[in-house]
DNA sequence: AAGTGGTCTAGACCACGCA
DNA sequence: GCGTGGTCTAGACCACTTT
């Protein structure tokens, strides 16, 4: 990586910047590898580190770069594809063996504005909550908040209800004997609370791909999930449509 | 539920501007209502312009504020759902009456590593290009670039085809007299390209949702499509997998 | 203790939209 | 020409991880 003189161009100095330590992590660095520090990186193109700093974010942003505080700047290795609507509709943790789903917390809680109106409950009443994480490779890749209401789950006595992840996985046994009729989803960008930065290892407000999950029983909404994934390590793949839908369309 | 330990927590400045410039976001202020300008807000809250901005920043990032050279910030109105792969697998023009999407030009060009490998032709073979503009109120919502390789439609000569948009209308009219057997999507985060971006009517680099579509028709990949959505503005839909798919299911 | 990235400041100038 | 947001600087200190 040599010292590449920034010209005078009419385009931003950071954006040329990125272009040039684009370039310079295809050819000259490997996945894993550690990069000069901030400071020095700064002084090697002659920028103030603020304006490098701009370079990198989006590099960041991009998934090309990790940085962690204390540590350094690392080049990250190619996105992870998260299958995150395959093979059908399903209600959380029914895959069986290939789970890479872990309940973490079960309770009740009021649920966001927006759950509760998905939900067409009213907006101050207590629903079910499961918390879970999604692993691979040892790394979480996201955190979900799944609500249930009380209605979907006459099952469910409170009595017998334990508490933490032993009562997350109650809820969701419960769920599953529900027939599902269907599931649709909303993907959008969106920013990492304090609770999720922290399951995700990440600072609060980095950038997440929020996906909502409305799960739809006996005509209604019978569960709605909120799942924020690392949008620097994460590519949410929509299974093949293929086979099922081409019946439809046939 | 939840373990609120309150540890010593210096929440930062940035951070806690954000939460309170949004709630008086929700109070104060109406959809498309003009903000102060950044300096002044900087010195009502008594910080430098740079933290200010990184308190906006985000929140333009979660879709509650527009901000525009030249112009001022407003507060955004709510993301539109946009839907991605509603109703089932559909060549891309195939929509008929409700087509929002507008064929900008048409040519041939040497397609990116990441397509031309998906698309399994040489890297260096060019293939035939669609560009498309998605409006929505008239304002743009995505740009994308198709993919075909010229095997993919051996009834388009090359001696009729003409150019721009209407060489455009001709390819996609030739795709559409494959069998389409299936249709897989994946989103990612990215940054806007400057092309993207004068196109998007925003600044080169913004977030932009990036949905990868991969078209298979007589047993191999047909065609490629890279739509960029602003992600500012779109929340992205993933239709009803329902009906259809209960079929395999059940 | 040393070194990293994260936050913050107080300025300056530039590019753009509009009257 | 004026006001807006966008870029850039040269510092300072803080939070965190590792040694």
């Amino acid at each position: 990586m040599g010292t590449t003189q920034l010209e005078t161009v009419p385009e931003p100095k950071y954006w040329h910047l990125k272009t040039v330590l684009s370039e310079a992590l295809d050819s000259e660095f490997a996945v894993g590898e550690i990069l000069p520090n901030e400071r020095e990186l700064a002084a090697r193109f002659g920028v103030a580190r603020a304006t490098l700093r701009q370079a990198l974010e989006q590099l960041e942003l991009e998934g090309r770069l990790q940085r962690r505080r204390g540590v350094g700047t690392t080049v990250a290795p190619p996105r992870v594809g998260v299958a995150v609507a395959d093979p059908g509709p399903a209600w959380p943790g029914a895959d069986g063996t290939a789970d890479t789903w872990q309940p973490v917390d079960g309770g009740e809680a009021i649920p966001p504005a927006a759950v509760a109106e998905l939900l067409n409950v009213a907006p101050d009443r207590p629903v079910h909550v499961v918390r879970r994480t999604r692993m691979s490779r040892s790394q979480p890749l996201a955190a979900e908040l799944l609500y249930v209401p009380a209605e979907s789950l006459p099952g469910l006595s409170s009595i017998d209800a334990p508490t933490g992840a032993a009562r997350a996985r109650v809820i969701l046994r419960e769920l599953q004997r529900l027939e599902l009729e269907s599931r649709d989803q909303a993907v959008e960008l969106g920013s990492a609370r304090a609770d999720d930065a922290r399951e995700l290892d990440r600072l609060p407000g980095a950038p997440v791909l929020v996906v909502t999950t409305r799960y739809r029983a006996q005509g209604r909404t019978a569960a709605v999930a909120v799942a924020t994934y690392r949008a620097d390590t994460c590519r949410l793949t929509f299974g093949d449509t293929g086979g099922g839908v081409r019946l439809l369309a046939g």
